[in-house]
DNA sequence: CGCGAAGTGTCAAAAAGTGTCATGAATTGG
DNA sequence: CCAATTCATGACACTTTTTGACACTTCGCG
């Protein structure tokens, strides 16, 4: 059997951080049918990628198995140390995320979320409207996503 | 903050030794999902590597099935040579670095904790930031393991 | 024994992080 | 269109964590 795909993550939210570095995962992405434990990871592409922690922890189970110097953990070891474990509050749905996190995405207080599946990002919103992809109109998307 | 993953050690922080050359280990690390004894070696690359006491005692149970001869058990016997156990304290997580190891790491003061899953290093922060690959992302460090 | 070195335990203050309430906006359902 | 509900968020109280300071213990040595 397979296991079934826990709750995915769709649609993009605007959300602000508050003074304390805290932002609320929206509502939708909370609940029985996700993952409660995530884990944050600095992009490439200048945002902050948030995985459930069951991703990671796949992935660190392994290690017990490989040698010291294999090259696969080493690349392991460099997803564990710039991850960062966050848990929304059960009350309010808000997640912690790390200054050293927070200036990688330049992230100020106006933030946008976007759903990706079997992630989401976290985009700071200047940054998020300059993209070329931004202005894609549903039809544009529909073509690319071939449907 | 919490620890999601059972026992894994995540992320990256500064912390500082004490005059006694005592270091905090992260609260993240302590607590019901981690062990409190552990073991520190010292590692070719210039730092402490600390793992739980649980990860050693694996090791050690290996070598009865090994020959007195095989390359592994010289291995193991030397890593039991170099160890020092430590326990931070329960009131306020504190542990206690032999001298001959903060040298061998050329650690100071300042000092930076690097996650990495199944252990965590101890880095002089000097050292540390002169380290290439900083800003390391996670599409770098999840290229090559294919994931 | 008394001394010093080395290690351990505890306290208290500041900083950092977390929990919770209340408001107002937005959404849903008659 | 109004009432009921849910949601995001500012505010603020509360807790935890880190760290310097210092007292205390243990051990070896002359």
């Amino acid at each position: 059997m397979q296991t079934p795909v826990r709750g995915s993550y769709l649609s993009t939210f605007e959300h602000s951080f508050d003074a304390k570095g805290r932002i609320t995962v929206p509502s939708d992405w909370r609940g029985e049918s996700h993952e409660t434990n995530l884990h944050v990871f600095p992009s490439k592409d200048g945002c902050l990628k948030v995985y459930p922690e069951s991703w990671l922890a796949r992935q660190i189970e392994e290690m017990g198995s490989l040698s010291l110097e294999d090259p696969r953990r080493k690349q392991i070891e460099a997803l564990a140390r710039i991850a960062q474990a966050a848990k929304p509050d059960p009350k309010v749905g808000r997640m912690m995320v790390r200054e050293n996190l927070r200036s990688h995405a330049g992230l100020n207080k106006e933030a946008v979320l976007v759903g990706s599946g079997d992630h989401f990002e976290i985009w700071d919103k200047k940054k998020w409207t300059a993209l070329p992809a931004q202005d894609l109109t549903l039809e544009d998307a529909a073509a690319a996503a071939g449907i």
